[in-house]
DNA sequence: TCTTCAGCTGCCGTCGTGTA
DNA sequence: TACACGACGGCAGCTGAAGA
């Protein structure tokens, strides 16, 4: 098997996680309707929680699929990019980083900020996996959706959906090679211009100067050059919400936000209930969660 | 030699505001 | 009213320097 082939079988044994429940924590069942509604409203903090367990299990899931015995074993490093590889014969190394999302919080927040140099060999894919409590607001994590996406894409969108010189600058790390590993960096920044009018004429006029597709993105060296002039001749500001996945407008992340927020999830579309928990008032959060299930007022559980 | 702390990088989350 | 964008907060892991 080579690297290609390798992540086309993870992909395919991880489409078939979709509706699977990790027995790696659960959530008590609220004991009243007030209970319910601030449950609602404090579930997400548990998202990086389960997301790094997700993770965790995801390798060791992969390793139970027979069809990758002879060829080496999926192991987690973290901290580390990809989460997860495949350790063996298989050159380059398969990879795979895993995003975990909350479809209840008010965005896809995970950020994916890797240079574009590090996908050459396509050798690294994303898995996004949407999870929810089973019974939305308690009980296990269950994987409501998952997608798998080349990193590279998603890279180069990102890269060319921010990237507008001088207004915006996608930014590759510097040469950190001889740093300690701690102080090594292996992302990409986005920068937002905040200079004056006229300063932006000047900057604007410097980007004139660098020719014919001289606004288009590269992440050579020569090019990182040029943008690391911009910035050091003008203001910027660090964006800290550079490279979230739900902003970078690319294709399949946006179909799969659209299957999941459509998918239907105890009695209600993913999307509704985001819009419910997001906007409704206490009472009828309360209210609607009691009904659907049967949560009684005062501690009394109906099991 | 061990412990503590600062510095740096990376990750994930909500909320407020402006705009179409 | 929904959405995009910007601001901000909190936490973890790692390394190296400084001090006990």
């Amino acid at each position: 098997m080579n690297t290609q082939q390798i992540l086309a079988l993870a992909t395919q044994h991880m489409q078939a996680l979709n509706g699977h429940c990790f027995d790696v924590l659960e959530l008590a069942k609220p004991a009243s309707p007030e209970a319910a509604a601030n449950l609602a409203k404090i579930i997400s903090k548990l998202s990086p929680l389960v997301g790094n367990l997700i993770e965790f299990n995801t390798c060791e899931y992969l390793n139970k699929q027979s069809s990758f015995a002879g060829f080496g074993k999926w192991r987690r490093q973290d901290p580390g990019f990809p989460d997860t590889v495949f350790d063996g014969q298989i050159s380059p190394m398969p990879g795979l980083e895993i995003k975990a999302w909350f479809p209840l919080a008010t965005e896809i927040t995970a950020r994916f900020k890797d240079s574009q140099n590090h996908f050459a060999h396509d050798q690294t894919h994303v898995a996004m996996l949407a999870w929810l409590p089973e019974f939305l607001i308690f009980g296990k994590p269950k994987i409501v959706g998952i997608a798998v996406i080349p990193g590279g894409s998603i890279a180069k969108v990102r890269d060319e959906h921010y990237h507008k010189a001088p207004d915006y600058l996608v930014l590759e790390p510097e040469d950190t090679s001889a740093r300690t590993s701690n102080l090594q960096q292996t992302n990409t920044n986005g920068y937002k211009f905040q200079g004056t009018a006229a300063q932006y004429v000047q900057a604007q006029q410097m980007v004139q100067n660098w020719g014919a597709g001289g606004t288009a993105y590269l992440p050579t060296r020569e090019y990182q050059a040029l943008l690391r002039a911009l910035l050091a001749q003008f203001p910027y500001r660090l964006d800290t919400n550079f490279a979230k996945l739900d902003r970078i407008a690319h294709p399949s992340i946006e179909r799969f936000k659209a299957e999941v927020y459509a998918a239907e999830f105890q009695g209600r579309t993913v999307g509704e209930w985001n819009r419910l928990l997001a906007k409704g008032d206490d009472a009828s959060i309360s209210a609607i969660l009691a009904a659907q299930f049967g949560i009684q007022p005062n501690g009394n559980v109906v099991r």
